[in-house]
DNA sequence: ACCTGAACACCGTTCAAGT
DNA sequence: ACCTGAACACCGTTCAAGT
């Protein structure tokens, strides 16, 4: 037994009976063995789940400058490979997005904001846009995960998952590409004055 | 003893203690009265949380076609107002947003609807542009809620959470602006005719 | 080092019973 | 109609013990 096959039923268990599939217990009787004894290679089910996050993490394209394409068709390719990673795992997707070792990073956030700086953005902008990316593709994950196992969800006709992602993406570059050359005024009016154009003073969440 | 005051202890509960400190039992503690009293008033927890998501969900500006302010400006007070009461419930805005009866209502969804296309959307992409913004918002709450409580998480200089939702809101709002009037040539390049223009076969989520 | 067994403090919920 | 009490089948997790 080792840490990597806690983590594969763990994973498997969430593919076969969902996120509330997932518990210690069923885990261990998946391996055979006695739930305590996934404790040894598990510190306790946060942990899991944060392995189970970064196993799945380097699934997808990650988000680098592009090599020609333009920084429009490189944000696509990633924020599409997320989510048909994500939105395999039903209710996963929505939980794991949430894990700090998934989402919000340092380390992600620093190479969120390099890219978009690359792509033209000041360093306020990027940080917004990177968030807005990010922040999208959250609630697409979290949304499809959401109808996936809910008969009553409401069905729009002739549309299927794939096209509602498509257009937000489209839509997500079409608001950057408006708002990167925006003057703050243009898009904070209501609240001047609240980025600073220099240093700043407090600090807030990404 | 009635439906509203289990209701107004559950919702107390979730401001005083979050989503975890929400549970049968806590909630007839704090009614003084037996755990299984509460169960007369309420089917079950899911229901309880039906109950609360119902409550809330009066609080903040409906969606409804602009009387002179166009619809961007009824789109950013609808969201923002949205993104104001939800946040103020910390992981209950994520948690309740997945609600069905505070998300993807077909009645929320119809109104959507109508609200682009008095805006001048086609019908595709009036139900393509409500899933966008909704789901927008849905991933903003989910993030802010999840940053509100780790200390982990990476804090981006000199930006507020209010900063990063006003930023997303007139993206999205320039977003659906650039793609309203364009061909689906433009925005559903890499999947020609995954949207039909007239009649279609399949259904999907919103 | 690796795993077991018994136990604790929690859940949501059912069921029968009280008034 | 409204509430209680005891109980069931679950959780995650600790702690002491085995090999």
């Amino acid at each position: 037994l080792s840490q990597d096959e806690v983590v594969t039923a763990a994973l498997g268990l969430i593919l076969d009976r969902g996120m509330s599939g997932l518990t210690m217990r069923s885990v261990a009787q998946r391996l055979g063995v006695t739930p305590m004894a996934v404790y040894y290679y598990v510190r306790d089910k946060d942990d899991l789940l944060r392995l189970v996050s970064q196993r799945i993490s380097t699934s997808w394209i990650p988000l680098r400058p592009a090599e020609g394409g333009g920084w429009e068709e490189a944000l696509r390719l990633h924020l599409t490979s997320m989510w048909e990673v994500l939105s395999r795992y039903q209710g996963l997707g929505s939980f794991l997005i949430e894990q700090p070792s998934l989402g919000v990073t340092s380390h992600t956030v620093r190479n969120g904001i390099a890219f978009f700086e690359a792509a033209g953005f000041d360093r306020v902008k990027a940080q917004l846009a990177w968030s807005f990316a990010y922040t999208y593709i959250h609630g697409r994950i979290s949304v499809d995960a959401h109808l996936g196992h809910r008969a009553e969800a409401p069905r729009l006709e002739g549309l299927r998952a794939h096209d509602y992602v498509e257009f937000g993406i489209e839509a997500v570059i079409a608001g950057l590409r408006a708002l990167r050359d925006a003057e703050p005024a243009e898009w904070a009016s209501r609240a001047a004055g609240a980025v600073p154009s220099s240093r700043s003073e407090s600090a807030g969440g990404g």
